[in-house]
DNA sequence: TCTTGCTCTGAAACGCGTTCCATGCTCTAT
DNA sequence: ATAGAGCATGGAACGCGTTTCAGAGCAAGA
């Protein structure tokens, strides 16, 4: 075991960060061994791990994962794609998502679009540029079919029902059923003015969701008013501005759908300021059963979004083969109905 | 201008992902040449361009971001430590984090730590082993010492006041005078007996904070109470707790100053339920400007978080040496004082 | 005419850990 | 005694883009 004089070593190498190399240089042992012992391989004799160990420490050696990362052709990292951070409903997903990635020693970029298509582009990329290994769209602008392209180069999955599709998988709630669900509540209730406020219209789920309305309101013999559907909701703020609708309509609905607590919440206390009753003169049923309806007592179908973020997470790094996940959601009776 | 013939070249690559070299081979150039085509460094004869972008574009070449990482020594990549993700509190914060980085082209690990110091440890780790190139700890759990020990792998950034750091910026509210601030408030509101909810109990920014409500009370001679003081309050189910300690105290306090919205609308609408008057009975006042503070009216200091968190990534990336930034806030009256 | 300074190009080294393959031993099963 | 199995170790190739340096060609300024 011919061995360089060691303090000559650690002398010259000076400010250089020292590499796997250096150390083994300096314990007098191959590369390979010196990958060994950080790997805790073991065929390496005591001996020469505790040597090789010694002058990791003396040295300071710190591994440099960008080589790992190049070597073993993997990040450990996965993308996450959400319109908005701030919003919820995605955080409960990303809770779902970090929880896991904890447990599998992975870490996950979060790309936020604001429904730009540029941004999820972006997303995309890192794909396919192997900056990730994996990708959850947790809702996305472009095309299925855009998305597929990006296949070859990573796990990919959504947050909608692709059932049909043999490429992505998918964990997704049946919103068809589900606002058909809410509806046949209201109408239970008596209600046959039913409006319907959601976020976005494009989209799969948002799809399904108009869908459902219209043939729901078809089955009842419901006539369909344009007047009765509000878009582009997202957040609390957004709800003053319905209000402001409803109470300038002649014949306002007598309930609403809102796809989502915050926004209801935003109607709600819109509508305590001008004097509208809930549920008396206006019920209300959302969705997420986000702290918000807790705060506001209002009724709401719980979405097990925390989970969700957890099974999204395990189908990203390709933990299962492609497969398609329904969750449950379950309705909470609170006081806006 | 010797060349292989490209069909053999196609034909033999077969499944392999083509890189750098092989585009070199079937065009005929060196990877110098390819690498600046793919740089858009301006000397490359346009032939010697249009030809290699040909072949890329043939082979459909991906550039492998892994390799260019390692290769340059930056991930263009930043991690953000923050306790809960779900927070609007972080969430805001993340969401300045994501204005500028996309600016800037780069993108950031979020890592949720739920004040578990192994979290923290970890996102440390990652810019110990160059996984990312800047670390900000929005709030943290190890001492500064420990934090300061990894300075040199990389910029950190932290959201406390840090001025006398010379190693970590910092991007901070001062704490102790905002605090102070609402205090006088209440006091001016007539409210001698005042409560304090907080967040977790240690901590540089609970420490300020803290002690500016010893001290306050002290000047103003105000006996301190120790049943008072309520901790570790994060999120808006918390509220309910505290309001059931005050329901049964002989002698409650009258006003409370709570650090956060969610926890100030949770004791608020708790407050509602058992028939607790505010203001006039319990006064609050919160912090951050959050949704909930909206939706409820309740009177709290905005926060320019999202102004934070572009500074915060500012700092992070290296634009600017260690520095420290004090952010102003800006007391919103409502209804709850 | 000579020097200076671009423009264009490529060989080779660099960043750094992993992994395949070969080699040499020792020990156990036959 | 011998073959097969497992242990220990190292050389070299691999993953792949960037960068340094050297050299050639050519035009403008001195």
């Amino acid at each position: 075991m011919e061995r360089v004089s060691e303090q000559e070593l650690f002398l010259n190498l000076g400010e250089k960060m020292t590499n796997i190399r250096d150390i083994a240089k300096m314990a007098g042992v191959s590369v390979t061994t010196v990958s060994r012992v950080i790997n805790n391989h073991p065929y390496v004799s005591e001996e020469k791990r505790n040597h090789v160990l010694e002058v990791m420490k003396k040295t300071n050696y710190q591994i440099n994962m960008k080589a790992v990362q190049l070597s073993k052709g993997k990040s450990q990292m996965i993308g996450v794609v959400v319109p908005f951070a701030t919003n919820p409903f995605f955080g409960l997903l990303i809770e779902g998502i970090a929880n896991q990635a904890v447990k599998h020693h992975f870490h996950f970029v979060l790309i936020q679009t604001n429904y730009e298509k540029e941004r999820e582009q972006e997303a995309l990329n890192m794909l396919k540029h192997k900056q990730i290994d994996g990708l959850i769209i947790t809702s996305r602008i472009a095309e299925m079919q855009e998305v597929e392209a990006y296949v070859p180069y990573g796990e990919i999955v959504v947050c909608e029902n692709a059932t049909n599709n043999q490429l992505i998988s998918s964990v997704y709630l049946d919103h068809y059923q589900v606002i058909f669900r809410a509806l046949q509540y209201l109408y239970n209730h008596g209600h046959r003015k039913i409006g319907y406020c959601t976020g976005r219209e494009s989209g799969a789920n948002s799809y399904y969701r108009k869908k459902a309305y219209k043939e729901f309101l078809e089955e009842k013999e419901l006539s369909y008013d344009s007047s009765y559907v509000f878009t582009d909701n997202f957040f609390f703020e957004d709800g003053h501005e319905i209000v402001s609708k409803i109470v300038s309509m002649k014949n306002p609905p007598t309930a609403l759908l809102v796809t989502s607590d915050g926004v209801a919440a935003g109607i709600l206390t819109a509508g305590e300021k001008v004097g509208i009753n809930v549920p008396d003169e206006l019920a209300i049923i959302a969705f997420d059963n986000q702290p918000s309806a807790k705060m506001l007592d209002i009724t709401t179908f719980e979405v097990p979004l925390v989970q969700m973020g957890e099974k999204l997470f395990l189908q990203a790094i390709g933990k299962y083969p492609i497969r398609h996940e329904e969750l449950e959601v379950t309705l909470i009776e609170r006081k806006t109905v």
